[in-house]
DNA sequence: CAGGATGTCTAGCGTTGCTAGAATGCCGTC
DNA sequence: GACGGCATTCTAGCAACGCTAGACATCCTG
């Protein structure tokens, strides 16, 4: 009885991160809007039913696939910045690493930014991976610095703003290194 | 026949823009998802297909939405410009009308940013009210500034961020006042 | 007053997210 | 080793979505 329903929770676990993974490819070679439930269900070779008992809805999936963006979006900023030798230079590193993130995996950064999802923020509910992708910004202001949280939030609000702009058209997408290096300038002398 | 085309054309007028209004209202006060076609056809008193002999589809409604948005936009940070007496304070005054334009009318702000449309940006067939909205950022800063339209598209990238990542909950949205004092000191003295 | 064009509506297509209830298959027990 | 019972999976379908074809009515023109 144990090992049977061991193996089944294993089974389980890994159809669980298959429809995950299954989401995540899809959205990025089509788009979230090709993520139908349908699709969806005939990638991973189950009914439609199958994902509902895995998640409450298709809102809970995007979830599922935002929160993996979310530690894989802590791990490349953390290596950035470990990458860079002073704090000086941290920040700069850390926001350019920001925005390769978010042009090299638009469907991904949409789940995390843009579509409606079930993530709680800044609360006590807040899963880790998105304290720790936080975390790495406010890192790269010196710890005496009563305000870098402060910063820190303003300091991504504008890479964000950056980012989805530039993806959307509506600012052009050439000059982003230009922008940066701006953004930065302004910021340095304040970690 | 002139005069009574001329009616008829008048009267199309009229629901053109009622249709408009009437999606921005049925946004504002239950969000974009409860704007569907047939929700706005009952509450501009016709059936269904009107909509697609006036609009090519619920996008180019939400288009439409979003370019009124553009003139308002643009109007109310003209008039934050003027308000302010000198340059300097006058980027400040236009942040802050930006941000309050955002938060006071977030369906509208959302048609405008977030929500797919047709407009086209940042390009030769960028309709005016979206230049002028633009124009309203580069006129704080000096003519002779080289970088201004640079400049201009780091501040609104920021602001886009601090209104959107706030509206959604993902930095608090009490620290808006404190974040844009931040913002701009650092960009003070560019202009 | 008839003819034709213009404009509007009814009805319906295909697809969406989601779910109830049938059917299947596997487990533990006698 | 056959069987009852439980968990799991699937078939089928609902309501709502964006959108459209074709019937219907209405009004101007000759």
């Amino acid at each position: 009885m144990s090992a049977i329903s061991e193996r089944r929770e294993r089974e389980r676990a890994h159809r669980h991160q298959l429809i995950i993974t299954a989401a995540r490819e899809l959205a990025e070679t089509e788009g979230w809007e090709a993520v139908t439930t349908r699709r969806l269900a005939e990638r991973v070779e189950y009914s439609q039913p199958v994902l509902y008992s895995h998640f409450n809805g298709k809102e809970a999936i995007v979830s599922a696939v935002a929160l993996d963006g979310f530690s894989e979006l802590a791990a490349h900023l953390r290596r950035a910045r470990h990458a860079a030798p002073e704090p000086g230079p941290a920040l700069r590193a850390v926001c350019r690493a920001y925005l390769e993130f978010a042009t090299e995996r638009p469907a991904l950064y949409q789940a995390m930014f843009i579509l409606p999802t079930d993530l709680k923020f800044a609360s006590e509910e807040t899963p880790p991976p998105l304290r720790t992708a936080f975390g790495e910004f406010v890192s790269c202001f010196r710890p005496d610095n009563k305000r870098r949280e402060l910063f820190a939030e303003v300091v991504w609000s504008a890479l964000h703003g950056m980012a989805v702009l530039s993806e959307s058209g509506r600012i052009p997408p050439d000059g982003q290194e230009e922008r940066l290096d701006f953004l930065i300038t302004q910021i340095a002398g304040t970690h």
